[in-house]
DNA sequence: GATTTTGTTTGACATTATAAAACAACGTTC
DNA sequence: GAACGTTGTTTTATAATGTCAAACAAAATC
């Protein structure tokens, strides 16, 4: 596998720009790559033609074309965590029977971006668009615990905690030791906090900067899961928000 | 001027892929560029070499690579003003506990593109979006003095000289002399010019061409911040405002 | 206006990219 | 389970192509 060296070459060049190196003249370029002038101006001539280079009009200096531009918003659509997580959301669902969904943070409060039905149960709370609080959702733990100290800092400040239900946490202190149990486990859990008779599982789903994007969750029934089944489900669901995040360019 | 087959070749390839195109398999590109496996195959390999391209582990097919997205946003960040400046406002009010601000120009007047609030103040005209004129204000008059002597020419023709304050310059005269002392400073002042009780001070942001493409401005409360520590603040501005002209690809 | 420093063009040569064929690794089909 | 189509990858010879040097042109500098 031979590598093409006109190409090697030309790809060189465009990592001579950075941060701070805007625009190149044609002749530091060729001595920073040591290579001729009329070599280099082949080069991005035809990189020029493509949109990858382009030249100032008056000072003939040249810099990165829009065309990395076009082409970086193209993969971030297809980064598009929604479309990106739908297949392993129906996957889970598909093996389980469980309803699963994608939330995202939104404000102080997540937002459901996705939603795959199981057969067995109905979940009623959940529908895609409606929003869901962080402290009584497994979701919502999950999307906040995974968070710089001082980005949880600023969401629970004048948060207020709505009960939900009779074991909804109701305050600052229950929900601190809640979120760093959660982040020890990796995953977070609400018993019944949001949703009489409903147990659900969620773990955060992270982006290329190691950023939390967003979480996914399974949804059960108490009637129809026991533990056992339930920490299985925890153990698959981890899985899945490990696979997505590497697939949204998350390294460790 | 030649154009280079092999690297216009490659370039043509990424083109392969599109919205609705996100991988394609080896083959498939040979056909679509009616070329041969084995060359596709190089040219591939080189530009997987550099991020361009990625290939799936399991499937083998071939995707645009996370490369194209980090050139992108570097692409992404010289053109936005607001995003490079942001941290660094953050990190000046961090530090002083002073509101700071990013200012515009937008035909004769100032706009406010982004504000980071300090603890200790509340400065209440300010409001991202708003307007604020070029002469009651400090950063309306980085924005004006540093510019070509024809520009500011132009700003001033039919200007109108909106009282403010008791202490608001109000003639082209005292406009001119107190413009030709900024640009011996290099900085700005507003002593309660624009809104009682406020001293500001703004420096000017150049862009790669040496334009001037913003202002930045701390607002201090007379009450709370004495003449020291605001050279101080000024010393700090000015540090602010010249590391971004850098990041915007500013050479003096 | 002369001289240096640019960017661009030209053309001959040898390096390098190319294509064809062979190979290997899977899947599929009978 | 063997034979056949698919794949992706490697090899190798050939000639097409990228490369360099030198010449040219156009600014910029002195």
């Amino acid at each position: 596998m031979p590598i093409i060296q006109s190409l090697d070459r030309a790809l060189n060049i465009l990592d001579l720009f950075d941060e701070y190196t805007t625009e190149l003249k044609i002749t530091e370029i060729s001595t920073r790559m040591d290579l001729h002038k009329s070599t280099v101006h082949s080069l991005l001539k035809t990189l020029q033609l493509h949109g990858y280079i382009e030249q100032d009009a008056e000072s003939g200096k040249y810099r990165l074309g829009m065309r990395l531009l076009e082409k970086g918003q193209l993969l971030l659509q297809r980064l598009d965590i929604r479309s990106i997580a739908r297949k392993h959301l129906a996957a889970f669902t598909d093996q389980t029977g469980q309803t699963t969904h994608l939330v995202i943070l939104d404000g102080k409060e997540g937002v459901y971006i996705d939603k795959v039905e199981g057969q067995k149960a109905a979940i009623r709370y959940s529908r895609i668009g409606r929003r869901v609080p962080l402290h009584s959702s497994a979701v919502g733990k999950a999307l906040t615990a995974f968070r710089k100290p001082e980005e949880i800092e600023l969401l629970l400040k004048n948060y207020s905690y709505i009960v939900q239900t009779s074991l909804t946490i109701t305050n600052k202190e229950a929900f601190l030791t809640e979120l760093s149990k959660i982040q020890r486990q990796g995953y977070a859990v609400d018993d019944q906090e949001n949703e009489p008779g409903v147990r659900c599982a969620a773990a955060p789903i992270y982006d290329h900067n190691g950023q939390v994007a967003a979480a996914m969750s399974v949804s059960t029934l108490l009637s129809a899961v026991d533990d056992t089944q339930f920490s299985q489900l925890i153990d698959l669901l981890l899985q899945e928000t490990e696979t997505i995040s590497k697939l949204l360019g998350y390294r460790p």
